[in-house]
DNA sequence: CCGTATCCATTCCGATACTG
DNA sequence: CAGTATCGGAATGGATACGG
């Protein structure tokens, strides 16, 4: 018995959250939730992911309280997936990931993507962190897309390719 | 092949850091690095990982430029693994990632860890996330420890802690 | 003490076919 | 469209033995 070493009962809070989303798909799924997809196939569109794979990742992120399922929205007989509070408070470790990965993992004028939170996008403009003391010692700078922009992808050079639906009112009280 | 899909390619820096670094054991790694770790027995005696392993992660993360390695530090033949700028970069995601630990990965009263930045935790007593408003977006309430702190578990419940004192010997350039 | 190398079980993931 | 079932290849990670 090789197992995996689990970090469920870790005693570090780092280590435990990397428990629950800590795997290769679940932020990504998180993020594109984040982006206002709900629904199963615009999850595996967007991400490219196996269907198999995609039905065990959603299913254990509702099991981890992450998303939750409802069961319609536009009538048909399936389920939506929606950002539950737990989930929704993974926002600034998605931002976070977003800048450290704009700062750090792109050459200089290299095209990428932008923040594509529908909610939140609107309201924030630049995020950053600060202490107690009002202090900065966190990142600066960030790049928003406002919900509903035609081009979710926002190019320097190369041309958009990723279709997308309106934003409207998307996962959210 | 059937090679799981790289995201280094890939156009959204949440996928490019996920790349980067979001494998199993990336983060830890990082976070203990944050801790003061330095040395190969220590990040193998924190993690509990195998030498093999932690041999490659490593290898990776010097690869990306998250850790460097310098010479030596105590005399001995060896090397130290130390944060690069990217590397301490991170550190908002860590943060983010215990804050939500803390907040979603526990029971209530049960015991964790507390956060052990040797370097900013003498500055820094509870961080968060603002607009440019300067409206509160983000979390809130961190509990930080102090480099050197005998107990590195404390109740949760127990009273957060704002000492200070000097840095002494953990990593600081 | 620091790493490398090898073996092997487990898990992950992509492809595909299938049901409703 | 939304999932389930299965297969096979690849990567992961633990244990251990080995060399600097």
């Amino acid at each position: 018995m090789v197992k995996r070493t689990s970090l469920k009962r870790a005693e570090c809070p780092v280590a435990r959250s990397l428990d629950a989303i800590g795997d290769w798909w679940s932020l990504l799924i998180v993020r594109d939730a984040f982006d206002g997809a709900r629904r199963f196939g615009e999850f595996q569109n967007s991400l490219g992911i196996s269907k198999g794979i995609l039905t065990t990742r959603l299913r254990d992120l509702v099991a981890q309280g992450v998303l939750d399922t409802v069961p319609a929205s536009d009538g048909s007989a399936y389920q939506d997936y929606v950002l539950t509070k737990k989930g929704q408070d993974l926002f600034p470790i998605v931002v976070g990931l977003r800048q450290w990965g704009e700062d750090h993992c792109f050459e200089p004028g290299e095209a990428h993507s932008v923040l594509v939170d529908n909610e939140t996008a609107e309201r924030v403009g630049r995020l950053e962190i600060r202490s107690r003391s009002g202090r900065a010692v966190g990142w600066a700078d960030t790049t928003v897309r406002k919900a509903g922009t035609p081009s979710p992808v926002q190019r320097r050079s190369a041309p958009a390719k990723r279709s997308r639906r309106s934003a409207s009112t998307a996962a959210g009280p």
